[in-house]
DNA sequence: CAATTATATGTGTATATACACACTTTATAT
DNA sequence: ATATAAAGTGTGTATATACACATATAATTG
């Protein structure tokens, strides 16, 4: 235990509480999926996801609608083109590129969602009747 | 919008939210502690809160904290420690190697927290009367 | 139409994250 | 007491994150 008088109010930080909580629902959901025998982590998947929900989206839009830095979504791109998920193509006039999932990205949505959802029920029984409104706080603080 | 019958569902996947959650929430606590004038971030900030709240920890120990794997503790360790905000210092018997914060290190503990409070005060305000429970939830699910 | 502004994307650099593997020191078992 | 297990630490590699800066295209304004 320590001097400084600011200590006691500094443990109660939410940004290192929801870090904390990011990594280790991250691991959890990761080692679920890695039942899958599919070599995919959870972050490519929501951006599997994004990609899939959104109408042809552009880098930028998904960078937008998850809260993701564009040159950090890029990069994750990058990997995930490599690897086969998702290709990207010009759209006309040649200033957008747009994203979407090939046969195989959309593949694996299928083939790890049972293990997805293992993990995802797995939370759901933690938060019990705490879920809706937890997760409400959540949205709602991923978008200020 | 898309043809696989499990988007809806992917849609509200936890993980997604919280690490989109933690990255929204980091930026807005990187803002605030930019305008201290000094160039720590939040992560930075967290790993220098736990290491002064545990008594004289080992590596291994802070990991455990933070729910941080070690490894990536060790390399957030030796930034931190060319920065001068922290020290390392074998134990005695030569196993363990334990840290503890520079005079640096506390001093800019001090002086960042009217910054870091008001970022923290942002997010209490948004999230109103659900603090407490949103708070006792996160604790939950980040130590499963 | 030319200049400017806004929008979209790409690169260099640095930190954050985690897994596989290796190495060292302490504790335990036979 | 030696073999083994456990605990602690360090490195190689790959992905994730974000800022500063640069470049290219579209839209707007004079």
């Amino acid at each position: 235990m320590k001097e400084n008088k600011n200590t006691l109010e500094f443990s109660e930080c939410l940004c290192t509480t929801i870090r904390k909580s990011s990594r280790n629902v991250s691991s959890i959901y990761k080692s679920f999926i890695k039942q899958s025998g599919l070599t995919i982590n959870p972050n490519q998947v929501s951006i599997l996801v994004s990609t899939s929900l959104l109408d042809c989206p552009s880098i930028s839009e998904i960078s937008k609608n998850l809260s993701m830095e564009r040159t950090t979504l890029l990069r994750n791109f990058n990997v995930m083109k490599k690897s086969g998920l998702i290709e990207i193509y010009v759209a006309s006039g040649n200033r957008q590129k747009l994203a979407k999932l090939t046969k195989e990205g959309e593949d694996t949505l299928s083939r790890i969602y049972p293990f997805w959802k293992m993990a995802q029920d797995k939370i759901k029984e933690v938060m019990g009747d705490d879920l809706k409104k937890f997760q409400k706080n959540l949205k709602k603080i991923s978008t200020l």
